[in-house]
DNA sequence: CCTGGCACTCTGTGTGCCCGAGTGCCAGAC
DNA sequence: GTCTGGCACTCGGGCACACAGAGTGCCAGG
């Protein structure tokens, strides 16, 4: 195993290279840290450390950069998660207090995060089927087309035309949504299905078809793939690091355009706590040299979503890993009160 | 004035230099355009073309780049705006009728603007301010604490949590909804203000502040700096001509992010037809060296929002106007259908 | 096991050079 | 008067070259 100083060498070649951007050399590391050892023999730990395949050298004569491998093992032993310092926290807090609704919140989360981290911010919109009903609506629009509107707990609102067999009556309409309300109000969305199996029962034969439809709407809004919906921001601060690829910062657009692509990013991260996945880590291409950090969010002890940044392997780990926790704790009590 | 063949010459360096991105020389321009004269001739016509300022030289001895006032001569009198082919119209249609709700409109308008015109797309949602009222729902969440949900016929749906001074029963609720609905169900939402006005009058007295505080949310929803929304994308089109750039897509990455930036820029545009706006008549200094193209849409007669696409201001202007002008009136048919 | 010294290997930068594209201008042709 | 061909001039881009600087690996000695 790796001896306790060429852990600290690499923590310390992590910690300068995230700095100042360039490879890092013996005689600098020296200077900037006190190891307490000459230079001569902190190259013979880089060696070593690129043997285990921690660091590498971009060329021949050329400083140490850590590998993905080294990013890996420095996030997982060498360094913690960075807290937020009470005035920032408290600039969380009132950031985040003064949002209108649910898509001013998720606004306002990525554009804190973005902020923070100086990186892209993802946030997911709540989960429908992690989220319980807090109320059904259907509206006629015309005698055979209804709008069915669905909200949550989490102030999430959904809502989708039906257009239904045969003209659907005022009363029949207001029967509906009472039985309907009547039973999955409160409830779990993933109870929903069980919930309103037999409610076309109930009803008169001539009208038992556009209940059905009406169901079946509301049961395609909660098809996982659909129901996600997501928010990004901070694409500027990609230009940040252009100057060593403006062709790096084009495949990432891409990825953050495709939806599907972030959405399997984040959902991947089972954790309870903060997840990091470091460039090859990530399943998708584009994403190869960057980092993503990510955590659930919830109103309640559960998570009903995701938010993190994306940004190069190359950052402060620490001190994201603390931003995306803090903010996802402030967002949870934001969501809890509303 | 400028004579008719200095007018084709502006022409052909305007077309050559969006095809080849390259300083157009004299020489060339009478190879690939059958001007019938010398390039001798081209370049006396060059020179008066730069004396007028619609033409300028990157450096002595490089070929010719319009301006931005060459381009605006070129976009109002030199060009037109081309027509989208029956098959791309068609395309353009079925993608955007697979939409299941207004959110699903708008993401597929984006990403369908940016890959026809391989630029950021803009979209506005429909304007609260310009659409009419479909329907106001109030839910009781607690006892003391009201839900607002405001559906407009273009399908946008907005949600506002009330907190009430004092505890509101449901038959005063339900009561409430009643009213607030005969009177401005179906309305324009700037005559809202005048419309219920007066209905605190038909309350109890202890309900009174209520129903005010109710209304007020309602009223705030609808003032204009809050009430616009869009969503953009296509970004990824930024980095195609990033090479001469990795400078100038920040200030263009950072623009974007503001929204009230954009909401301005498409704002400007108060021409029924397709706006275009160059280079430097774009207020916004980020934006110096991009032009936006943009056009109202709406589901009837009257636009009810904006949409566009911002790119370099060395663009396909033809194709670009053709796309956008193509796209916001299927859009319009989509909304007025639902 | 650590250290200082030494030879070696790269990259980045700056210089000088040449080539080619493109121009402006002028005298002559239509 | 307008167009054309010819000519001298200018400037940027590409290439070869040399050089300095940073960093390494290795080895012998403490």
């Amino acid at each position: 195993m790796l001896s306790e100083r060429r852990l600290q060498v690499l923590r310390a070649i992590v910690q300068d290279y995230v700095g100042t951007e360039e490879p890092v050399g013996s005689k600098a590391l020296t200077e900037r840290h006190s190891l307490g050892v000459s230079p001569a023999t902190v190259r013979n730990d880089m060696a070593a450390l690129e043997e285990e395949g921690f660091i590498a050298q971009p060329h021949t004569s050329a400083g140490r950069i850590p590998t993905d491998k080294g990013y890996r093992l420095f996030v997982d032993k060498l360094a913690g998660v960075k807290p937020m310092s009470p005035p920032e926290r408290r600039a969380i807090q009132n950031f985040l207090e003064g949002a209108v609704d649910l898509d001013d919140v998720v606004a306002r989360t990525v554009r804190l995060l973005a902020q923070l981290t100086r990186q892209v911010a993802v946030v997911q919109y709540p989960s429908l089927t992690r989220s319980t009903v807090r109320h059904v609506e259907l509206l006629a629009l015309a005698p055979a087309r209804v709008m069915l509107v669905l909200i949550t707990d989490t102030g999430r609102v959904e809502q989708r035309v039906v257009d239904c067999p045969v003209p659907f009556g005022e009363a029949s309409l207001a029967d509906l949504r009472a039985r309907l309300n009547s039973r999955v109000a409160g409830r779990r969305f993933t109870d929903v299905p069980r919930l309103v199996e037999d409610l076309p029962d109930g009803f008169e034969a001539e009208d038992r078809g556009t209940v059905c439809t009406v169901l079946s709407t509301l049961l395609e809004t909660l098809v996982e793939e659909n129901e996600e919906r997501l928010m990004i921001g901070g694409t500027a601060n990609l230009t940040r690091f252009a100057h060593d690829f403006p062709l790096t910062i084009r495949p990432v657009l891409e990825a953050l355009e495709e939806q599907v692509v972030l959405l399997k990013l984040l959902g991947e991260a089972q954790d309870p706590g903060v997840t990091v996945r470091i460039g090859h880590e990530n399943a998708h291409e584009g994403l190869n040299s960057t980092s993503v950090v990510s955590v659930g969010y919830g109103s309640g002890g559960e998570a009903v979503a995701k938010l993190g940044v994306v940004g190069p392997t190359r950052m402060d780990y620490p001190g994201t890993m603390g931003a995306v926790r803090a903010v996802a704790r402030y967002v949870g009590q934001i969501l809890a009160e509303s």
